[in-house]
DNA sequence: GTCAAAACAGTAATCATTACTGTTTTATTA
DNA sequence: TAATAAAACAGTAATGATTACTGTTTTGAC
């Protein structure tokens, strides 16, 4: 399967470039609905999924039950606030030790580790 | 709200201390139905979720789309298999520490952590 | 310009989980 | 032991994120 170029992936793309925020699918098929007015929810979810295979974007899974997509691929730790539901990099060496270590202790073959903390943001504490 | 005793529940819990695999609400069904036959699925629901409010079970979630539950409410990694699906225990000494140092690089409150690995399992990584 | 493959929009289906409703169980009090 | 209110239940319907399907449009190589 040979891969063609599409104006709605560029966009779909360039939205999450501009974002920190980590934005559900959602988020994006409403962001992108503004230069794509037509444009499908499938469509969004199509090409998300396609990035995240290739390895252009990352999805993300905090356990919230809604995936986010993330086009900072670098290993690094997210933050998920229980209260807002907001998720935010977290400015922390990532520990790829921890992943060797694992490594060192398991049967089977590990490829990686995913870490999130979750807590209160400090927008939240503040209320 | 006080709450009462339930068969239901007793079942539920007895059912997960005998499994070390972190079985998925619908895996408890199955096997609860064994002593309690007509039991819904709502009320294995209901009570996964109260045990785990309570904090006598815990809520694994590994990304798969399907929550698992543990026994076991000690701090340990997780393992998923990207092949099989199957949820192990990771004998590795839980780093609380990661906990500390991001809270130190966070303005929020941060309660906790959660981390899996993923990969193979030793089963999947043999055929 | 032609054409096959890829991608699309729009819609339907899936599936884990939660919510609702009328009945049964629990546990306290008489 | 019987009465009673709260809690829990079984069964079913609803929810919501995601995926699958279908007929049409776009892409890119020749």
């Amino acid at each position: 399967m040979n891969l063609k170029h599409s104006r709605q992936r560029d966009s779909i793309k360039k939205f999450l470039a501009t974002r920190k925020d980590h934005p559900t699918a959602d988020i994006v098929y409403m962001g992108v609905r503004r230069t794509f007015p037509n444009i499908s929810l499938g469509t969004v979810y199509r090409n998300l999924t396609l990035l995240a295979d290739m390895g252009e974007i990352v999805r993300v899974r905090v356990g919230d039950g809604v995936d986010h997509f993330d086009y900072d691929t670098s290993p690094h730790y997210h933050f998920v606030c229980s209260e807002c539901g907001c998720v935010r990099d977290l400015e922390l060496p990532f520990a790829q030790s921890l992943t060797q270590a694992a490594r060192e202790r398991f049967a089977g073959e590990i490829e990686g580790q995913v870490t999130w903390f979750y807590g209160r943001c400090a927008e939240c504490t503040e209320k």
